[in-house]
Order: C-alpha cells, then sequence, then structure tokens
DNA sequence: ATGGTCGTACAACGA
C-alpha cells in the first residue's frame, strides 16, 4: 500500500477553504496534515473537503489560535492529543491508519521574538514544549509512526537563507536545534525531507512582510516531516510545493510532502 | 538598527 501525505501551516482554515480546495484537488494527498486552522473544530468547513474525496477527520481546535487537523481520504481513528508544557493550546493531534502507522501533526509554539527565557516566557514555553516532546517519545518508544507539522525551527544550515544572520534568530539559535534533535533521537526520528532531498537550499515558509518573497527568496524550512527509523526506508518523493506559496490569498508557508510504500 | 504584513476580531496580540 501506498499513501501521500502533506503537511501545511494554513494560518486560518476558514479564510482559506479555497486555497485548501486547490491542493485536494490538483495534488490530491491521501493525508493533509494542516496547522494554525484558527478554528474551532466544529467551524473547520468539513464539508467541502468530503465533497472532495476527504470524508474522514480528526482535530483539536480553539477559537482565534493554534489548532491541527488531519483530513484523510483513508479511514483515521483519533489515538491521542497530548498538551505539551501545559499550556492548554491545540497543538497536537494524533491518528492511526488502517494500516497501523500513527501518524503525529504537531504545531510547536514560535517562540516570540527574543531567544532569552529570562526575557521572553514565549521562549521558554517552546523549549519546554520541546522537552516534553523529547519525554514522552523516550517513553512511549513510537513504532511505525510518522511526525509532521509546523515545527517552528529550521536545524541546518541549508534550511535558512543565511545561517549566519539567523543564528540570533528565533527559529534558528543552537539552543532550539539542540532540543529540536533531542526530539529526534528520543523518539528514533528521521528527517525524511532530507533524506530525499539532501543538498541544497529548501524553504517551507516565507514572511508576509519582504516586498517579494520570491524574489527575495529569504526563507526558512520550519515544516517537516518525520518517520521512524522501522519505516523511514518506504518514504520517497519528498517536495515542497513552492507554488502555493503565490497562490490567491496564500499562507506563508507552503505544504510539504512525501509519499510511504507500506 | 528598524520596519516591514498578515489573521483574528475590533484593540491588541501572536506570528
Amino acid at each position: 500500500m501506498s499513501f501521500t501525505l502533506a503537511t501545511w501551516n494554513i494560518n486560518s482554515v476558514r479564510l482559506r477553504e479555497p486555497i485548501v480546495c486547490k491542493l485536494l484537488q490538483e495534488e490530491a494527498p491521501d493525508v493533509l496534515c494542516l496547522q494554525e486552522c484558527k478554528s474551532p473544530v466544529e467551524l473547520i468547513p468539513m464539508e467541502a473537503f468530503a465533497a472532495l474525496g476527504y470524508t474522514h477527520m480528526v482535530a483539536r481546535g480553539q477559537k482565534g489560535y493554534n489548532g491541527v487537523a488531519i483530513l484523510s481520504k483513508l479511514p483515521i481513528k483519533e489515538v491521542g492529543a497530548e498538551d505539551f508544557a501545559s499550556l492548554g493550546h491545540a497543538r497536537h493531534i494524533a491518528g492511526q491508519l488502517e494500516n497501523g502507522v500513527t501518524i503525529h501533526n504537531f504545531y510547536v509554539p514560535a517562540g516570540g521574538d527574543v531567544p532569552d527565557r529570562e526575557k521572553n516566557e514565549k521562549f521558554g514555553q517552546k523549549l519546554d514544549y520541546l522537552t516534553e516532546m523529547r519525554d514522552w517519545f523516550k517513553a512511549s518508544s513510537p513504532k511505525k509512526s510518522i511526525l509532521v507539522g509546523d515545527l517552528n525551527i529550521a536545524p541546518l544550515e541549508e534550511d535558512v537563507w543565511d545561517h549566519k544572520k539567523l543564528l540570533k534568530i528565533v527559529s534558528h539559535t543552537p539552543i532550539e536545534v539542540e532540543h529540536f534533535n533531542d526530539v529526534m533521537a528520543a523518539g528514533d526520528w528521521h528527517d525524511v525531507t532530507r533524506a530525499d532531498i539532501s543538498e541544497g537550499k529548501l524553504y517551507s515558509w516565507w514572511s508576509y512582510r519582504a516586498k517579494d518573497w520570491d524574489a527575495a527568496d529569504k526563507g526558512r524550512r520550519l515544516d517537516h516531516v518525520w518517520a521512524t527509523g522501522d519505516i523511514k526506508a518506504a518514504a520517497h518523493s519528498s517536495r515542497v510545493l513552492r507554488d502555493a506559496r503565490g497562490w490567491e490569498k496564500p499562507s506563508d508557508h507552503a505544504p510539504v510532502f512525501a509519499t510511504f510504500d507500506l
């Protein structure tokens, strides 16, 4: 069995219903993981997605902020939703497909502007969130699992437009990358995207503030697809749909895809 | 060094 999965920070699922439908129609992933839905679950426009064949959904939501959802053509059952760092935020949902594969969908806290937990509570919350992810995966030893989402960290030099300029910018600081790598090691997670596309700059996010995001190309790879060691060899055909950043009323993130033969 | 743009929801706040 083969299935294609995509992850996309949509920055309001209700405002961007048209481009979610565009993606589902044109790219037709079997599973689409969304972050920053900014909507209570009951107000997610499920009927529009169901009409395109995405009749299954697991989700967590809250009014105005955060929110994660997994839309699927394949049956999926919810197998958990954690509140790491006890923030009371809708930042995680886990679902399981009928082939036994578990999908974790995460929206990790952005962490504010100042990379110092003494001066910026949000930065501390981000690090604490990652530490609790690490401990949770260490304790649960995930198998046959995929982890996707907006992790709000670009770990590699080639994941940002200028490594040296971004070393003190939240999302690319050494302490964040260390926490990121600790989560990976604790769960036996492997970076599917970089296994497929090992060379060169690769981004999934471009700020709204740039005059011309495409020409300036000051991007970061904040959105990730990971797999546990037992299924990492099944992954292939990773790509970032950069075009979607230029669609009508775009999200500031582009979708990241991977296919699994299992 | 600063300011630049979005979404939510109607004033800031978060990103």
